[in-house]
DNA sequence: CAGTTAATTAACTATTTAGTTAAATAAATA
DNA sequence: TATTTATTTAACTAAATAGTTAATTAACTG
């Protein structure tokens, strides 16, 4: 398994519970088992999706008694929006869409003389 | 190992080779021997590679003679681009960076009336 | 048709991943 | 201090990943 930041940050991301709790950060700090309540999943597969998590640096984490809590710390999502600006105008340019092709002939339209 | 679209696809870019090779495909279609080429790997190593990209429907094939040549198909990078859009908000508001700070002080300097 | 080039498949291996249950640790509370 | 709550660690397993070499397939070329 590659070592390199990006490759890390991508690999945490590729299973839909870390994004899951990732998501269930945006609303702010939660406890691990605040966290692991909507899985069908123990605890400690929890723990270790948040090692993951961690560890990729996607999630800081505190302590405050017996709990330990996590926060989202997006920084590597945004080295993800870098590296994708080199392909951005790629999937941006597509035709292969509806409301792409649409959107073009809506402009096409705005520029209409008559 | 998860099975949703989401996953397969960053899953597929966790990995520093398929992500140089998607890159050499940014100026257009190669074949299997230029894009292993680079790489210090066995040829079925980039088979394989190229196997995990095409499931990820991150490039499609053709034929052309007995080349089996690659191209880019960048759509599955929109939807991680459209994922993305609930963090913006997150890193892009973020004062962990140097620049961003900077940015602030100028800002500030141009408010400035004296 | 024999040989060469391009690429894949088969068979194998080592490592990582994602989960489990049972036991251990940390901190609060009765 | 004994018990409960929150979480982690240990030990284990099954499946997936990323690579290898050797053999095979496909198509061109002399």
């Amino acid at each position: 398994m590659p070592a390199d930041q990006l490759s890390t940050t991508f690999q945490a991301l590729a299973d839909p519970t870390r994004r899951a709790i990732l998501s269930s950060l945006t609303t702010g700090e939660k406890t691990v088992s605040d966290l692991a309540e909507p899985f069908d999943m123990s605890m400690p597969a929890i723990t270790k999706h948040l090692k993951v998590l961690e560890k990729a640096q996607l999630i800081e984490r505190s302590r405050k008694a017996q709990y330990r809590p996590c926060r989202l710390h997006p920084e590597p999502l945004k080295d993800i929006d870098e590296w994708m600006e080199q392909y951005r105008k790629f999937f941006e340019a597509s035709f292969d869409r509806l409301d792409d092709y649409l959107k073009q002939i809506q402009t096409k339209e705005d520029n209409n003389d008559g």
